[in-house]
RNA sequence: GGACGAUUAGCUCAGUUGGUUAGAGCGCCUCGUUUACACCGAGGAGGUCGUAGGUUCGACUCCUACAUCGUCCACCA
């Protein structure tokens, strides 16, 4: 060991990128190169960060989960796989570059043209994809780089084009025209789940609708209603029913039918409602269910179309209140008041949501497939679930996972953006450019991976839904359409580790894309972990200045303090709050680790591995040993079962109540420690590999300089732990926290040594034979053990179960305050001696109570009734 | 409107199938440089476990209702 090497404080900059680079040029990350016989695999598709994007602390937490799990599987000798990767995120990447073009230049991607705006989306995609490959590597992720992939890349575009042939030959995808939603900026659909909802006040227009009076919230729509509906049934409207009515209105009269349908609500207004078909989805909904026709007025931008008249060319905004005032001057407004409701926005870029027409690619999530057994891929998508062969953690994720499958609807996959993945389909003597659902067109439709030969052919010029690409993530990253190796040794993948907040964006789709293609579900577990808030449980924005960066957080505090601030204190499923001082809370607990580390490497003669759990020589180095194959036991146990945070907690607290306030004080009393530290010291550091991989690995180097600490064998418990061991040790503990306890009451100095008298009873051969540990911890002088007996005046006192113990400190006694306190803890033990008493006398306790838990409250009593008598006596010397 | 979660020490959170005198970290108070560590050590204060009922010999833990906060889903003109 360097001296110079091992400074006082951990500095983990000086250390973590060259680790990192030790760890990946050993080729470990790759598990083809793991030593040993492996043969069960473990494997974890990393969810792929958007190719543009940077490090966030969602990301952190996701990458400090799942490096866990992979170094924990990996030592355990698992052949261990975790497929890094990025995401083209479609819309979200090509507003992001058209914002950035539009800074620089001015220009829209339209003046670019379709091949110039891809080559530059790709140049930015290029640039930021190394940074934030860089950035997962800070954290010390050991995912196998060799393997990255990109959604974008040739063999997933491959998995995409097979993928949607497929679904076309099983009918499962299809092209229809139907109501969707539209994005008049992005000038796209959204998918259902891509819609947010914000709360918005508007206005709601009562209006006279020829015989009628109703409510609208948007009245520009008067323009292509069609129908009138009733709720069936309602008495009001009965004699209208079925009937054709003209109903004045701005452009004059028009026509429209009136129905009967349950969609009505009969309690809502005046209970009738107008129908646009074209530009409402309940209103849609009804016309299908009635044969009603439909009139699009609204166009792709939003704005009104030459059939309206006066009114083309607006948007429907600038329309409303336009036709609003016409209607107010023709006496058809009858009021106008305040309506809270919520307005659909794009999830993208906040535009309200325009519901159009419109010919797009859908797919048919209620068709049976020969190859799912004559299932729907919903309903398959659901079994896996219900039959636990997929399990989510935590499993009230289940019931929303179950609720939201049960109501999806037909997925609209195709995208009218440029950057992504183009729709396998050509088209010969096609209109696709219009999606007016009046124009029917016959056109030839190829489906196929190449473009078909012959002339006239145009490819579709839509893409596909970002999603689409992500939902075949855990197989086309393994080589899928091929059936290669890796595909069969890693797929399904053992966990999917993600934030709640995609379970039904990316999780369900994954689900539901494998079982389909694959014929298997694409993974076993799927964890969910919560989202990262601020301290005051506030959602990190850049707007409120409440980030946390974890780039900053990890130069500052290194990397296995911020691993382990997101890794301890979390349950899945749960939010979770990040400060600061928490991260500092941890940067404080690596360095008491390093320091441990230190004292024992650098009192030891010669630095090494023990292979045997060592033999014993004192009661400490029973009980120490004893406390690591419990550590063992219970890490190994929970960490298979996702338990991250109470391994992380069970570990700091062996680690540093355990070992470094007791063992290591104890090393410096009894001698002849050195095999035992470094056992201690060896497992602990395989222990904590997993959640701190840098420091650890740095330690390890002055146990082995030859091999990493990572693919080291993970510790197993050697022996029967003995309960008598723990019990006796832990008495021990206490006398000496009681004596320093008293001493500390009565502010003797830590540096002033004075003696002590302990009345034994039973265990006095206990206390005699750890009287030179108790007496250097409690800084005593000399230490007298009794059986019985001996009362010393004019002393400190106190009762530790059946031991007495005395500090004769004459001269400098506060009898006064001495009695006080022991006057107060007499009280204590008595009132808890009349509570067990009590409970003892219980008829109906004793008579339904198990044995055990009786016996066990018996044994209480009588303990206390005789630390109660021994304070009493003390009180009684005192006096 | 429906579903789910949270509510435990000043703050951030644990608390496994009901059987501890309710825990941890940070913060706070007192003392302390005993050569691993002041990013430290020793000791201490601090909670009727959101409210009200119920089940039980026994409830932080199970049930019911309510309150507050939060999230998701559905969206009704």
């Amino acid at each position: 060991m360097q001296d110079q090497e091992f400074s006082k404080a951990y500095e983990p900059n000086n250390y973590e990128d060259s680790i990192y680079k030790a760890w990946e040029e050993s080729g470990f990350f790759n598990p083809d190169n793991l030593p040993g016989k492996r043969t069960k695999s473990f494997s974890i598709s990393m969810p792929p960060p958007n190719a543009t994007g940077n490090l966030h602390i969602g990301h952190a937490v996701m990458l400090a989960i799942q490096d866990l799990t992979i170094r924990f599987q990996r030592m355990r000798g698992q052949k261990t796989l975790w497929l890094p990767g990025t995401d083209h995120a479609a819309i979200a990447t090509q507003n992001k570059v058209e914002k950035l073009i539009k800074a620089k230049s001015g220009k829209t991607r339209h003046d670019l043209g379709r091949a110039e705006f891809l080559k530059q989306v790709n140049d930015f995609v290029i640039q930021s994809q190394t940074n934030i490959k860089n950035q997962v590597r800070k954290m010390g992720s050991s995912c196998d780089w060799t393997r990255e992939r990109y959604t974008l890349d040739e063999g997933l575009t491959k998995a995409v084009s097979t993928a949607f042939v497929e679904m076309y030959n099983d009918g499962l995808i299809y092209r229809g025209s139907r109501i969707v939603n539209w994005c008049p900026r992005c000038l796209s659909t959204l998918a259902d789940d891509e819609v947010e909802y914000k709360p918005t006040t508007e206005k709601l227009y009562w209006i006279k609708y020829g015989p009628f009076t109703l409510a609208t919230s948007r009245p520009e729509t008067k323009l292509g209603d069609t129908a009138v509906a009733v709720y069936p049934g309602d008495e009001r409207y009965q004699k209208f029913v079925g009937k054709k009515i003209m109903i004045p209105g701005v452009l004059g009269e028009f026509e429209v039918t009136v129905v009967e349908d349950k969609a009505v609500d009969p309690k809502f207004g005046t209970g009738v409602i107008k129908v646009t078909p074209a530009h409402d989805f309940t209103d849609y909904e009804i016309a299908q269910r009635h044969n009603i026709v439909l009139k699009q007025i609204i166009n792709e931008e939003g704005k009104m179309m030459a059939n309206c008249g006066k009114y083309a060319g607006l948007t429907t905004r600038e329309c409303r209140s336009k036709i609003v005032e016409d209607m107010q001057r023709m006496g058809l407004i009858e009021k106008i008041e305040d309506y809270d409701h919520n307005l659909s926005i794009c999830y993208r870029c906040g535009t309200p949501v325009e519901p159009l027409p419109s010919k797009q690619w859908f797919i048919n999530v209620n068709k049976e497939v020969k190859k799912l057994g004559g299932k729907t891929i919903k309903q398959k998508a659901l079994e896996v679930v219900k039959e636990k062969e997929i399990e989510i953690i935590p499993d009230r994720f289940n019931k929303t996972y179950y609720h939201w499958i049960e109501n999806l609807r037909d997925w609209c996959i195709s995208r009218q953006i440029w950057f992504g993945h183009r729709i396998p389909v050509w088209y010969r003597n096609t209109k696709h450019g219009t999606r007016n659902m009046e124009h029917e067109t016959s056109e030839e439709i190829y489906v196929g991976l190449e473009a078909p030969k012959g002339d006239g052919w145009q490819q579709d010029p839509d893409s596909l839904d970002t999603w689409f690409s992500s939902g075949l993530w855990t197989f086309s990253t393994l080589g899928w359409p091929e059936i290669t190796k890796d595909l069969k040794t890693f797929h399904p993948t053992s966990l999917m580790e993600t934030g709640y907040d995609i379970l039904f964006f990316w999780v369900a789709r994954m689900i539901i894309m494998s079982t389909y293609l694959m014929g298997e579900i694409p993974f076993k577990h799927v964890y969910l972990h919560g989202l990262i808030r601020d301290e005051n449980g506030v959602k990190m924005s850049k707007s409120l200045d409440n980030v946390i960066d974890p780039l900053d957080v990890i130069k500052k505090y290194g990397a296995d303090a911020t691993r382990l601030s997101l890794l301890i204190g979390t349950t899945p499923g749960n939010d979770m709050n990040l400060s600061e001082s928490k991260i500092g809370g941890y940067r404080n607990f690596v360095n008491k680790l390093w320091n441990i580390s230190r004292y024992i490497l650098i009192n030891v003669k010669n630095p090494r591995l023990i292979e045997k759990q060592p033999s014993v020589k004192t009661l400490a180095d029973q009980w120490i040993l004893a406390e690591l194959n419990l550590l063992i036991d219970f890490a190994t146990k929970n960490l298979e079962s996702y338990n991250f945070s109470v391994v992380g907690e069970k570990i700091y607290e062996f680690t540093w109540s355990k070992l470094a306030d007791w063992y290591v004080e104890i090393s410096k009393v009894e001698s002849d420690k050195e095999e035992i530290l470094l056992y201690i010291l060896q497992n602990l550091l395989k222990l904590w590999q997993p959640f701190t991989p840098f420091v650890t690995q740095v330690i390890w180097q002055n146990l082995d300089d030859k091999n990493l600490l990572m693919i080291q064998d993970w510790p197993k418990a050697s022996g029967k732990v003995d309960k008598k061991v723990i019990k006796d040790f832990d008495l021990v503990k206490e006398v000496v926290s009681t004596i320093r306890n008293l001493r500390s009451e009565s502010n003797i100095s830590p540096s002033q040594e004075i003696n002590a008298v302990i009345v034994a009873g039973s265990s006095k051969k206990l206390i005699e034979q750890e009287s030179l540990v108790i007496s250097r911890l409690a800084r005593l002088k000399k230490i007298e053990v009794l059986t019985s007996g001996k009362k010393s005046k004019a002393s400190l006192s106190a009762v530790v179960g059946k031991i007495e113990i005395y500090l004769p400190v004459a001269g400098t006694l506060d009898v006064k305050k001495e009695l006080n306190r022991l006057t107060v803890e007499e009280k204590r033990v008595r009132d808890f001696v009349a509570h067990l008493e009590a409970k003892l006398k219980n008829q109906r306790f004793l008579e339904r109570a198990p044995k055990e838990i009786i016996e066990k409250e018996k044994v209480k009593l009588a303990d206390h009734k005789v630390q109660l008598e021994k304070i009493k006596q003390q009180l009684k010397t005192l006096k």
